[in-house]
DNA sequence: CAGCGTAACGGCACTCAGTGCCGCTAGCAA
DNA sequence: TTGCTAGCGGCACTGAGTGCCGTTACGCTG
């Protein structure tokens, strides 16, 4: 359709980074443009190795799967998120820090908006494609996890993992709901402001309930697992 | 190891619904011993299917995939699940429901823990197995956000569909958190409970907003088990 | 009890994903 | 030019998953 190159790239093109970079670029592009026009199953890797200009065996070399190639670039945005979480200020609220992390995802996606559009009409059709999403998307939510935990267990949070692991949740799932309303709409209108919308929501529920309002007194009889009672209501009170 | 039959239930089986399942449940059977004995890549469909006694292709006309053979169980939760909802009391806090049905999770792997364990460590070694898993999970995730949506836009909810996605990820967070935990200590200690306490995080997080102030005075004795302190506890909160 | 139709089963053959191995050669360095 | 390195193509192999078909056990009916 755009530019398949339907004949090689002369010769040995992986020698350099650069080099493998483009031709990693060559592979995806020219598999998305099969999947898309003759659907994904019935599309071979031979087929896209030779749409590319290679090798068979040389698409394995640049992609441990056929399914790899359409989320060809999952593994820059984690690394981008780990330096985000790295660079993060402190002080500011863990579940809003991951919130903006995981705005890069939609970044992503919008910075290339006719694989998104043709990717998500195929993680919509074909099972395998979408249960491969969802372990894409499961993979990112564990750097949220384990982000919040670290930050969470810093407060001295008892119940870190737990309210790490429901919260990194929470937001993959707006970030999800966000991003899959935004394709099924053509990519048109304001991610970025659904998104905040959308999060705001999911900080607000992490928050103290209903602003500060309620107010827990428990009264307990004689001093026995005081402590382990206490942290029970501090949970709660949301710590 | 138990009882893997190495010779065939002589003859068909499968004429008969009743025979069907006791076949499903000894090709299920056989393949986890096959798995946790020798590996799950090294174990072929041939070796799984001649220990059940059945030939290769039989295997395929019980179990779609290899890794299916896993998951066995899965679509009965999912309409247990499906019922659960269809029978629940319409009062009730939509969050609760959506908690008490994905209790039904923790049952059926309670109520087979030797499986449960063998196939964690499956889970937990093998890449493509998880993935597996997360889809799963992913499945009866929609389920419970299916019915969040509906109820929320009952309420006249106009973020229902986000609130559902969220809500529902985060009660399946919840679950998977207890779960594994418990799972990773060999199936000992009141899972239940733990859930429980673990569902009281995510239902507080998302009940209706609009809540006032309120204040509780819990009295309680030292014998009062700690999970049944929390579901008191949000009892008053909420009611 | 005997015959008949249905459907479960086994087996064969095929496609295709994914992998190990090896020989070739383009590119780089001395 | 010569030698080394590494990307590449191709071959062959395993194993998952599927379509097809002949066989036969089983349930049902006369």
């Amino acid at each position: 359709m755009t530019d398949s190159p339907r004949r090689a790239p002369a010769t040995r093109v992986g020698a350099t980074p650069a080099g493998r970079r483009q031709l990693r670029r060559a592979l995806a592009s020219a598999a998305v443009d099969l999947f898309a026009a003759d659907g994904y199953e019935a599309t071979t890797v031979d087929d896209i190795a030779a749409a590319a200009g290679v090798g068979r065996r040389t698409f394995f070399r640049y992609f441990d799967a056929k399914d790899d190639v359409l989320f060809a670039n999952h593994d820059e945005i984690v690394a981008e998120m780990e330096e985000e979480f790295a660079a993060a200020d402190p002080a500011r609220d863990p579940v809003e820090v991951a919130c903006a992390a995981v705005g890069l995802v939609l970044d992503s996606y919008a910075a290339d908006l006719d694989l998104s559009l043709k990717r998500f009409a195929l993680t919509r059709t074909v099972p395998s494609l979408r249960d491969k999403e969802v372990a894409t998307v499961d993979r990112y939510q564990r750097v949220l996890a384990r982000y919040l935990q670290a930050r969470y267990e810093e407060q001295g949070d008892a119940t870190a993992s737990l309210r790490a692991a429901v919260a990194a949740a929470a937001i993959a799932a707006a970030n999800n709901h966000v991003l899959r309303r935004w394709l099924r709409t053509g990519g048109t209108g304001d991610i970025k402001a659904t998104a905040t919308e959308a999060f705001a929501l999911v900080i607000d529920a992490f928050r103290a309930p209903g602003g500060e309002a309620a107010t827990v007194v428990a009264v307990l009889t004689t001093a026995t697992p005081l402590h382990e009672v206490v942290a029970r209501v501090g949970e709660v009170l949301r710590g």
